[in-house]
DNA sequence: ATTATTTAGGATAAATTTGTCCGAAATAAG
DNA sequence: CTTATTTCGGACAAATTTATCCTAAATAAT
């Protein structure tokens, strides 16, 4: 369903959620070890989770990853996904066809619409903070 | 959404199902160049099929694939899918977690769950006659 | 200023998926 | 029986995704 690298962006963005909400920063090293992924790996989707703006980092001891408390509520799984993947989830014919919409459509278009915004709009719906909030009441875990 | 493979292979199996409803036999070569896939690879997707019991192969002249009729009715997507992929699609967590479930979920664990379902069910629900018919009779296309 | 720490970013490698090539095996037809 | 045709199956190649390594840049603290 997801990639690899949005699996691991996702869990990073919760977990640092869950610290910013204590106004604390964390490292690199810390979110890869809580989160399961593989660091230098983890290091690039972070980097790029930064460029859109959706975690703010800071370099030199004491430095780390963070989010704005107002954004939590804004974010949504949606914006996560979209960072790292792009579109390519939401657009496209589900049997890869170029041309392949209601008017002229592939023989699963319409089911595949269907499942898709499903899809988009579970992603859309889901804030980063109520992530957030259930992993940091201990309803939800990040590892194993 | 679904791999390559897969898209490959459902557009090659409604297409062979088509023919198959006409007593028509039909070769690799006519099969990829009507559904737009690579031949060789398309080779590799219908020998899994066939291995899978999905289609009939036959060699030499006169050789090609075919669906006996009886089957098209009950063949659904979700046995292509499950021939080619596997059962990655419907098994996992969307996390990648190892432990997820319902007592120990990943924080996406009950949405992703949802989205799964329903894809699922759309993919039980929906027969190869179906599809085939719809290609026949011009309201759907494979290629493009 | 120097040093230690932490992220940024480019180069490279490993793994997986996608795709190709070619000879072997089967088989229909002359 | 020979030949032409078609799928089978193994080896190989290309592309993409996943993952690692290493140096540079920033920055906090002494």
């Amino acid at each position: 369903m997801f990639s690899k690298a949005c699996e691991y962006g996702i869990k990073a963005t919760i977990y640092i959620a869950v610290k910013s909400m204590r106004q604390e920063r964390v490292s690199l090293k810390e979110i890869a070890e809580e989160v399961n992924s593989p660091l230098a790996f983890t290091a690039k989707i972070l980097q790029s989770l930064a460029k859109s703006g959706i975690i703010d980092s800071h370099k030199g001891p004491t430095g780390g990853f963070q989010i704005e408390e107002p954004k939590i509520d804004t974010i949504k799984l949606h914006d996560i996904v979209h960072a790292i993947d792009g579109d390519k989830i939401f657009v496209g014919c589900g049997l890869g066809l170029e041309q392949c919409d209601a008017s002229q459509p592939c023989p699963v278009h319409d089911k595949f619409v269907g499942i898709r915004d499903n899809l988009k709009i579970m992603l859309q719906n889901t804030s980063l903070y109520e992530l957030a909030t259930g992993l940091d009441m201990g309803l939800t875990h990040l590892k194993r």
